[in-house]
DNA sequence: TTTTTATTTGACTTTTTTTGACCATTCTGC
DNA sequence: GCAGAATGGTCAAAAAAAGTCAAATAAAAA
């Protein structure tokens, strides 16, 4: 007998495979129900199962009418980015190594010039200042961010 | 499902739509008795879906007869787009209240689909809380550096 | 068998929405 | 002008989610 956690993975990937869809909304607390869980056992799911580094990404809100939602980002030609998100995942990087990196994804037409603009303006040296000594590792997550959108935009 | 709040925000903005105007009046009391609520939540979905930096002016009169009116603004020249950029200086933004903005810059399509997934991601909750006490200054400063560069882009 | 790792659970926290009791303003008929 | 009716506004409490974290179990590895 698998475990729980097995089951639930599968569940949520079979209904993606089911509705050919990349993307899936579900409640937390329905979700619980459906397998006669304590809610927290769905968060492990998705801390364990579906994390960015795996192929997966998920948001949610809280609240009255909250839910998450599971989006699958297409890597399977797209290699080279999966490994990027996880050399980027929890490291630092300096404004100049960041110019760098960006640099060539502009060369490789990964992102047009608009979009290399707006990016820098964001992770500029003076204003992340303000996140004190966190400045490199900030940048750094927001670099995984970037390249996780740039994942989920290509289709 | 989605929320009440939700619905009665998607009413309004179909409303202006369908009307091609930028303005509507209504009144409190029926369009609580449309969705069946208490009116104090016409005043909840006023005051997180319709704020001035969201694109919206709410202006109301009490007493009998009384009603209110909701007004959407645009970003069309230079000129108020440097308005925006004042209004956001040396502020703090919230995610949500960013999520706002920004959404409605791109309604105004000042920005398109891809760029507004790409700054969404970067001032992500999550992200800048490592920040920490500075989250929100940090934030607003992010965006800031995003009109100043839409505005050299000339968008 | 002992140690380490993975899963399961539940108490407590945070966020967002919904509701209601009480307050303020304007108009109308005297 | 004043009383009363007809509006809209405020604020805080309750409700409806989702998140966190650490303790308890279970499974796997040594």
């Amino acid at each position: 007998m698998s475990t729980l956690a097995s089951r639930i993975e599968r569940y949520i990937k079979d209904m993606m495979d089911a509705a050919d869809l990349n993307s899936v909304e579900l409640k937390r607390k329905d979700l619980a129900e459906v397998f006669s869980c304590v809610p927290s056992q769905i968060n492990y799911v998705l801390e364990t199962r579906f994390r960015d580094e795996q192929g997966y990404h998920v948001v949610s809100r809280r609240g009255a009418g909250g839910c998450f939602r599971i989006i699958r980002l297409e890597v399977t030609d797209d290699r080279e980015m999966k490994d990027l998100i996880s050399a980027v995942s929890g490291s630092e990087m300096s404004y100049r190594t960041a110019e760098g990196f960006l640099g060539r994804l502009l060369e490789e037409s990964v992102i047009d010039r608009g979009e290399y603009m707006l990016i820098m303006s964001m992770i500029d040296k003076d204003t992340l200042a303000a996140a004190g000594e966190s400045e490199d590792r900030l940048r750094a997550a927001m670099i995984k961010n970037v390249l996780i959108t740039l994942l989920r935009m290509d289709y």
